[in-house]
RNA sequence: GGAGAGAUGGCCGAGUGGCCGAAGGCGCUCGCCUGCUAAGCGAGUAUACUGGGAAACCGGUAUCGAGGGUUCGAAUCCCUCUCUCUCCGCCA
C-alpha cells in the first residue's frame, strides 16, 4: 500500500515536470530537469515491478479461496449431512428384480460400452438406434420446455473455452486436473455449459431492467474424473463425455434466493413430466462446491440400483463468479456498478435422464416404455424393444 | 496456409511524441424554448483504485485490443501476442 502511494506520488511528479519541460522552448535549459526525471523514472520502474509481483501473489492466492456458504446452507462435513428438502413421486413396485440400465441397454442393443472403449477408452459409450434417438429426444424436449415453457433464451455456445473463461466461473486455477486441455492453442473442453454461458457477460455492465437474464443451453460436457477410479465404472453414470441442458441466470442480488428456487423448480419440472421419482437435497457446507454458496441437488430414483442418484445440481454463487468475471449492473442510472448474482443448474443431465428412463420404464420382458411426453420426439415410438 | 488492412469512449469516427481521457457526430440524461408533435438552444454523458469532505463536490494514479520496450514525456515510435476484416488457396 505504502509502496503504491510512493509510486503514484512519483508519477505525479514526473507528469507535472514533464509538462513543464514541454513548455520550455529552449531544450538546453531543461537538461537538468530531464536528468532528474530520468532518475525518477528508474525508481518508478523498480517500484512498479515490485508492486506487480506482490499483486500477482495476492491475486494468485485470492483465486484459490472458495466461496462463503450462504447462511441457509446447512452445516456438515460430508454428503451424509445433506438435508432432505422434499420428495416427488413413488418408486414403483416391481414384480421382478429391476435390472441396472447397462444390462437393459446392452440387451436392447442401444448402448454399446465395449465399442465406446474401443473407439476412445473407458467411460465413453456408443449409442445406437433408439438409444441415440432417445438421447436426442431428451435434449429437444428439455430445451423446448425451458424456452417455450419457462422463458429461457436458448444459446448454443462453443464447447471449448480459453483460460480466462475457466477462471471467471472458478474452474481455474484450482481444478485444472479435472479438465481436458488442448495444448495448441490452449483451450479447455468445457466441463459444463455454465462456463461459456456465464462468461457471455464477462466484463460487462448489464442493464438493471434486463435482469434477470435467463439462458438455456445444450452442450456436451467433458470431465477427466480424476480421482474417481473404480467408481461407477459400469454404465452411463460417470462418463468423460456426456450431454447436458444447462440453465443459467444473472439476477439482481435481492432476487437470487427466489430465482434459485425457480430454477430448481424448472429442473424438477422435467422429471415430473417424465414421471420419474426424485428427491431434492440441500447440500451441506462440507459437500458444496468451491464456487457455490448454496446448492440443491436433485436426485432421481434408479430402481436398478435401488438408490437416488444426482441428476441436477442447482446453485447460487452469490457474487462470487460475478466478481471473478466482472459482471455488474447499476442500481440507479448514475450509481456505482454492483455485482450481479449468478445461478445455474442442470435441467437436466441428459445421459443420467436416459438411465432413469431405462431403469424406471423397464418391463419384465426387457422392453422399456417411453414416457408420453417424449413420444412425439421419438417418431411416435411407445416402447423400445429388442431388435 | 499465402498476401494485405485494421483494433480509439454506448455507437460512428478524428488524432503520427507534450496543450489528448482523447476533436466532431450519433445516441442518452438534465434544463431552456416552441400553444401538441417534430425541430431548435444550452449543459452533462467511461471504468478501477486512491487522498480530502457529513455531503454536494474537489484532487491523484492508471486505462485509446493485451503485454513488453524506447523517451524527461507514448493513443501516437519499436517488438511480441490476441482478435477482426479483405483477397487467394484449401476444406465440412
Amino acid at each position: 500500500m505504502a509502496l503504491l502511494r510512493e509510486s503514484e506520488t512519483l508519477k505525479a511528479l514526473r507528469n507535472t515536470v514533464s509538462d513543464e519541460i514541454s513548455r520550455i522552448k529552449d531544450k538546453s535549459q531543461a537538461q537538468d530537469k530531464i536528468l532528474e526525471m530520468r532518475e525518477v523514472s528508474q525508481r518508478i520502474k523498480g517500484m512498479d515491478e515490485e508492486l506487480k509481483q506482490l499483486e500477482e501473489e495476492l491475486n494468485g492466492f485470492l483465486l484459490t479461496v472458495p466461496n462463503l456458504p450462504d447462511p441457509a446452507t446447512p452445516l456438515g462435513a460430508s454428503e451424509n449431512d445433506n438435508v432432505l428438502v422434499r420428495t416427488w413421486g413413488e418408486p414403483a413396485d416391481y414384480s421382478f428384480t429391476p435390472r441396472p440400465h447397462w444390462e437393459i441397454g446392452e440387451d436392447l442393443g442401444i448402448l454399446d460400452f465395449e465399442c465406446g472403449a474401443k473407439l476412445t477408452g473407458a467411460r465413453f459409450t456408443l449409442y445406437r438406434g433408439a438409444g441415440a434417438r432417445l438421447e436426442r429426444a431428451l435434449i429437444n424436449f428439455m430445451l423446448d420446455l425451458h424456452t417455450d415453457g419457462h422463458g429461457y433464451l436458448e444459446v448454443l455456445p462453443p464447447f471449448m473455452v480459453n483460460r480466462e473463461s475457466m477462471q471467471g466461473t472458478g474452474q481455474l486455477p484450482k481444478f485444472e486436473e479435472d479438465l481436458f486441455r488442448l495444448v495448441d492453442p490452449e483451450f479447455f473442453l468445457i466441463p459444463t455449459a455454465e462456463v461459456p454461458v456465464t462468461n457471455i457477460h464477462r466484463g460487462e455492465i448489464l442493464k438493471k431492467s434486463d435482469l434477470p437474464i435467463c439462458y438455456a443451453a445444450y452442450t456436451p460436457c467433458f470431465r477427466r474424473e480424476a480421482g474417481s477410479y473404480g467408481k461407477d465404472t459400469r454404465g452411463l453414470i460417470r462418463q468423460h463425455q456426456f450431454n447436458k441442458v444447462e440453465l443459467v441466470k444473472f439476477t439482481h442480488p435481492s432476487e437470487s434466493a427466489a430465482e434459485l428456487e425457480n430454477l430448481t423448480g424448472n429442473a424438477e419440472k422435467v422429471l415430473q413430466l417424465l414421471g420419474l421419482p426424485y428427491r431434492v437435497m440441500a447440500l451441506c457446507s462440507g459437500d458444496i462446491g468451491f464456487s457455490a454458496s448454496k446448492t440443491y441437488d436433485i436426485e432421481v430414483w434408479l430402481p436398478g440400483q435401488s438408490c437416488y442418484r444426482e441428476i441436477s445440481s442447482c446453485s447460487t454463487f452469490g457474487d462470487f463468479q460475478a466478481r471473478r468475471a466482472g459482471i455488474r449492473f447499476r442500481e440507479e442510472e448514475k450509481s456505482k456498478p454492483e455485482f450481479v448474482h449468478t445461478i445455474n443448474g442442470s435441467g437436466l443431465a441428459v445421459g443420467r435422464t436416459l438411465v432413469a428412463i431405462l431403469e424406471n420404464g423397464q418391463q419384465e420382458d426387457g422392453s422399456v416404455l417411453i414416457p408420453d411426453v417424449l413420444r412425439p420426439y421419438m417418431g411416435g415410438l411407445e416402447r423400445i424393444v429388442s431388435r
